[in-house]
DNA sequence: GCTATAGATTGACAATTATCACTTCAATCG
DNA sequence: CGATTGAAGTGATAATTGTCAATCTATAGC
C-alpha cells in the first residue's frame, strides 16, 4: 500500500557521489491514486473492456440476453463481470421485467482519462 | 477469455416479446482489448500509479533510490512493481554504475488514452 | 582481492481473481 | 397455481497477485 508521497531524507550515499537528481514532488495524492486504480482494475480484462465498449457505443441501455452472446463464457462469467463493473461505478442496471439492462454512467472514466491526457 | 465479438443468433425469447434491441456491433476487436486490458492492469495499483506518475512528471530519467523511500514498502516491493510497469511496456529502465534509472515509455498510453477519449 | 552498496531475483504466504456447474430469485405465461 | 425463463448468487477450484525476508548480482572504492 502506499501512502501520501513525500520525499523522504536521502539514504547513504556512496562517498562524494550523489545518486540522482532530486524527483519531482508527485501531485497525485493517495485518495486519487486509490480511485483511479480501481477504474484501471475494472478495465484490466479484456472481457470487461469489450463490455464497456459495447456500452458506451450504443446510445441506450442494453440487456444482459445481447451481451452473454458476445463472448464464449458462461452466463454467471458474464454476470460477474457485469457486476465488477457496477461496483467500480462504471455501470449500471435497470431491471425491467424479466430483462436487466446495463448503461455507462457517463462520468466514471473522467479522472483516470483526465490523468491519462 | 473473449473471442472475436459477433452477434450471436438470438435466443429463444417470451412469445412475441423480443428481449431488446439488437446492439452496435462492437468495434474493439479481441487483440486490441487484450493490449488496452494489459495496461490497465499495469495500472490498476495505486502504487504503479504513483510511480507512472512521478516518472511522468519528471522530465528525464528517475533513479530507483528516489522511488524506494516515496512508498512505506520494502525495496524488492517497489522493484517488483517497476518490474510489473516493464513488462507491460510502459516505463523501461537504463543502468549507469550502481543505479538503475526509470523512464516512461511515451507512446504506450496513447491506445488507451485513445479508446477512453 | 575484500567490503559495501543498489537493485533484481527467489521463495513463501495470504489474498484476490476468473471461471464453471449448480442453485436461487423474480417475473412472465399458460 | 405450476412451468419457464433471464439474471444473479453460491460454492469450488486453479491461477494470479502483493508483500516481505533472504539471497544473489554487479559495480564501486579501498
Amino acid at each position: 500500500m502506499s501512502v501520501e508521497l513525500e520525499l523522504a531524507p536521502k539514504q547513504k550515499r556512496a562517498a562524494g557521489e550523489r545518486c540522482c537528481e532530486p524527483v519531482v514532488y508527485p501531485d497525485l495524492e493517495h485518495g486519487q491514486a486509490e480511485r483511479m486504480a480501481t477504474v484501471a482494475k475494472a478495465l484490466s480484462d479484456p472481457v470487461r473492456l469489450q463490455l464497456v465498449d459495447v456500452l458506451r457505443k450504443h446510445a441506450g441501455k442494453v440487456c444482459v440476453c445481447e451481451l452473454v452472446p458476445l463472448f464464449e463464457l458462461s452466463q454467471p462469467t458474464v454476470s460477474h463481470h457485469l457486476k465488477v463493473l457496477r461496483e467500480a461505478g462504471l455501470v449500471d442496471s435497470e431491471r425491467r421485467g424479466l430483462w436487466a439492462y446495463y448503461y455507462v454512467i457517463p462520468d466514471a472514466l473522467e479522472e483516470l482519462t483526465t490523468w491519462l491526457i
